[in-house]
DNA sequence: CAGTGACGTGACAGTCTCGTGACATGCCCC
DNA sequence: GGGGCATGTCACGAGACTGTCACGTCACTG
């Protein structure tokens, strides 16, 4: 599954090439200047996982961090301080502030996406293992879908877009941004062939099921375990 | 089986790689970065299997490997050292410590996989007894397999996989992670060989059985006792 | 209430994956 | 040296998936 990263740094240069390392290596990324934006984009967006500069004018790392932490929705979410280099003094407060992790620039690519897997990797958890919403179970591990522990068969991508769906519930995706994230980023196909893969989504999961991936007309769809209408 | 292996180095991009390529390898893995954490981490959480970095500042990988050869809760507990490139001497004192086995850095992932296998089977007689599913039986000690207590036969390759697999129910695991486990990290053969020896299994478990291992399209296969769709 | 745009659906041809039999090689034991 | 066994590759074919299209249906607009 492709991963959505937010990068907050208020020099772009560095945004950039940071941004550009992480599009290699099949991340999906968004971008904030400063504070502000970083955290209304975050709230929106729900990002996998958060790069945030140490040193930025206005609202600094550390303190978005800690206000990160203290939010309901983003408080999941992994952070990863970027910090000048070494002082010691930086890791005890940022790791303080409820980040994961940090790194010390410069820094090559390599260490930086070995870091962020490793902490992907923990904060996983969340995401791992089993998800259930009305008796629909998906297993990351054995990669299968049952209801009523019933396994049931589906293709692999139609596999891989619910279990987008369920690890983002409640939220509405465009068909772009499934494609994006589901399909990957360097995919091109027509954006009605998501419309095809949730049609064959919604014939697997059957008429008791199937009313968790609704469509949000105009936008995309959403997976929800709330009917909406009567 | 599941193993559990402690990972000592004072840098932390040492010990993600690591953790990363054990992780993947379906190793547990736990760390530590100076070696009192590592006694107490060894002697609290009782590993599988030990990696020690030569050289740290403090205590040194090789007189934390004398400790731990001392403490009566961790004597059994097998220790491969890390060391920078090729000084006979570490060998030396490094085995002396007590060390089971030493590898010198730089290493590539699959062979210090390799050599923790071949620690670990050292370390470990072959215990584990029998596991049952379904009337199909493998007994690791005798290394037999039966069905209805009726002996089968089949080549030592389709044994470790059947093997493995037993040992590592309801998941799914690559073609890749297959010859990894199976074959060994450093062994190059082609992926598709690993069809061919699922179809030489299923061949010998018999159609009354041979569900038991499933294909999981577009990833790889899995040993399940849960047959898909009714 | 007709018009317009969005979405649902069945069909289809191309592509990719996996199952399978055949075969060459290497090894061990007679 | 000659079977016999185990293994790794290959090539081929069946079947599973996928992306598009075309057309029908439905929701909203004015």
């Amino acid at each position: 599954m492709t991963r959505t990263v937010l990068i907050v740094d208020d020099e772009s240069s560095i945004r950039d090439m940071i941004a550009i390392a992480l599009e290699m290596a099949d991340f999906q990324v968004l971008e904030a200047d400063n504070a502000q934006r970083a955290l209304a984009l975050a709230v929106d967006e729900r990002p996998d996982m958060i790069l945030l500069d140490w040193m930025m004018p206005g609202i600094s790392g550390v303190e978005l961090a800690r206000r990160l932490k203290r939010e309901e929705t983003t408080r999941e979410i992994p952070v990863i301080l970027l910090t000048a280099k070494g002082e010691e003094d930086n890791k005890v407060q940022g790791l303080e502030a409820g980040a994961d992790d940090y790194i010390t620039k410069p820094f090559s690519p390599r260490e930086l996406i070995a870091r962020m897997r490793a902490v992907l990797r923990r904060a996983a958890p969340a995401s791992q293992g089993v998800i259930e919403v009305d008796g629909l179970s998906i297993n990351t591990e054995s990669q299968r879908i049952s209801i009523d522990n019933q396994p049931i068969d589906m293709g692999p991508t139609e596999y891989r877009l619910l279990a987008f769906f369920m690890s983002h519930q409640e939220r509405a995706y465009s068909r772009a941004q499934l494609l994006d994230q589901v399909w990957g980023a360097s995919v091109y196909v027509e954006e009605r062939t998501v419309d095809v893969h949730i049609r064959r989504l919604r014939k697997a999961l059957g008429e008791r099921h199937d009313y968790l991936i609704q469509t949000v007309r105009g936008t995309g769809y959403r997976f929800s375990r709330q009917r909406s209408r009567a």
